[in-house]
DNA sequence: TTGAAAGCGCTAACAG
DNA sequence: CTGTTAGCGCTTTCAA
């Protein structure tokens, strides 16, 4: 027994009494190749336990037939769902994901040299920081860049988003029509287009009505920054009644601070808005109305221009929204009834 | 300009004027080559844009610097805040993560098959369904298993878990000590090593004191099963005072399903404890009291067990359980103060 | 310190 | 359908 090697395409040659491309071609699902020599193969693989070293084949085929993915957040719920539905669909197509969070602090450019090393055939972008240095370099190495819920202002670089301005308009024509008078966003990471294109649909959406414009506080899509800013909202001599927060991490640290500790009725004496319809959003204790994001269809949107760009190396860049829709629970008080 | 190929280490060499194992030694940490020569070729590779193939590395080095990573159950908290711990541990040790999630239903074979023709040098398993033959496929092929909150039976492969009895056992004795008669459990998995030596670490508890044994719904650790399993709980003619939860996330699905549905103060009227102190145990509207698992160590532990194997290959099974302990809030009912 | 040469395990022409 | 022959891009002896 030889005991310290793996065994390889040459072993299991030898032992089947055929050549080594005979056993390359009999784990290649379309090559021309006999039944009998496929099963003599077969056999001699088996009994050495051999599996084939897609290492060695993506060194000859080019194509490591990995996908690079950076996710940040893993606490804020939508992230690890996308990031589960992207595996999912990323591996139907037969790709296999490298997964790498950009902790908080430090510097993430040595880890994407680290992943571009590696060989990765495109790369997904989940996370606010490192976004544009970042794709930059990428598609400097001709890697294509898909980036997850944010763009960037150049239109050179793929995304997928929610439709974040609409959906926020749609929310704030919501809490018109609720008869609330005195607005607040509830911003996350100010250099993020998704929080900035929230912001502007709810704000220019305001204006359009003639109303006050809202207050504003910023929480960076963090928990305990979110629970700071709603203390400054409803310590404020005239607190709101009507509180919009970037995405649905944050209002529920909104939420639970409006009730422990200010002991407001949420959807009653306030009403707070999220955005991203996580599972937790319809869990009982939370209730929030919120404008979806739906996870699926945005994690095969990211599938499939990833796998266009990979198909087609001149592939333009993809911007897609994808549709989402206001899911109304009780976080906030509802419009009057109308006529119908 | 040649753009069809990415530069490789024989441009490098060609452009600097050096021999391309030049290129490689300015590329490897510890190799003798000398100043001059490195300047060189960092400057070529610079205007080259040139970025060392690991892939090609692999293959002669026979380590690909790669540990699979195999996860589920990513709407429960503990899973994604640990997959993030596990991924920045194996990166600051140098080694990337390639991902998997079995979802659920379908044969997760396969996709194991997949991995391990990857070459991956390790794998971590933090799944409850194919964990053991699985785990046996691999170290067939030689691949260490280090299993995540789970073990087998057999001594045979490396485990991380928490102290899954003691936990539970000073979990019966909080309970028994608040004052509570009414027992009952809220299971996991039913072939979830995790879930049965919680159990096990319960209810031996309660037998020891005398008292009556607890009731035993299963959840299977999924949210809406595990309501399922509390509406039976709280409609029996004679509901319990006090439900153990196989996990946090279970037990969430219990007090909501209890304040929502049967008007019961958690904490007053029932005490709901549960096991892992995810994050969202310690926000308000929970206030869960709960066994810690810490994550960070845990994480730790993970990835000295890995690295612990790669070192070396006879190492044997290491099986490890990381301390835990009672995070006492609001949701069970305290007992009486002692004079201390 | 350096370059030449020999592969790592596999795929992909190319003849037979 | 099959075996032979070149490599994929890199590391690593081995002499020089």
């Amino acid at each position: 027994m030889k005991p310290s090697r793996r065994p390889t395409a040459h072993d299991v040659a030898a032992l089947a009494g055929v050549s080594q491309s005979a056993v390359s071609r009999a784990f290649t699902p379309g090559a021309s190749i006999s039944r009998r020599a496929r099963l003599l193969v077969q056999q001699a693989a088996e009994t050495l336990g051999y599996r084939p070293n897609l290492i060695a084949r993506s060194l000859i085929t080019r194509r490591s037939g990995t996908i690079g993915i950076a996710i940040g957040y893993m606490d804020n719920q939508f992230y690890p769902a996308m990031l589960d539905a992207m595996c999912a669909g990323f591996a139907a197509a037969g790709y296999r994901v490298l997964l790498f969070t950009p902790g908080p602090g430090g510097d993430p450019d040595p880890i994407l040299d680290e992943v571009l090393r590696y060989q990765v055939e495109a790369v997904v972008l989940a996370s606010a920081r490192l976004t544009s240095h970042f794709a930059e370099q990428c598609s400097q190495a001709r890697v294509p860049v898909v980036l997850f819920n944010r763009r960037t202002e150049r239109a050179t670089v793929s995304s997928i988003t929610g439709r974040n301005r609409e959906g926020a308009a749609e929310i704030a024509r919501f809490l018109i029509d609720g008869g609330h008078l005195r607005f607040a966003y509830v911003a996350g990471l100010e250099d993020s287009s998704t929080s900035r294109d929230r912001e502007r649909g709810f704000v220019d959406t305001l204006r359009q009505a003639g109303l006050t414009p809202a207050t504003r506080v910023v929480g960076h899509y963090d928990f305990a920054l979110a629970r700071e800013a709603a203390r400054t909202l409803f310590s404020a001599p005239s607190p709101p009644d009507a509180i919009f927060c970037a995405n649905d991490h944050t209002a529920f640290a909104v939420m639970q601070t409006a009730q422990a500790e200010f002991g407001l009725r949420v959807g009653t004496d306030i009403s707070v808005v999220g955005f991203d319809d996580v599972p937790l959003a319809a869990w009982p204790a939370f209730d929030l109305t919120t404008y979806a994001q739906p996870i699926r269809p945005m994690a095969e949107r990211v599938v499939a221009a990833t796998l266009a760009h990979l198909a087609d190396p001149l592939c333009p860049p993809i911007q897609e929204q994808v549709d989402g829709s206001l899911i109304v629970r009780g976080s906030a008080r509802l419009p009057p009834r109308r006529h119908s």
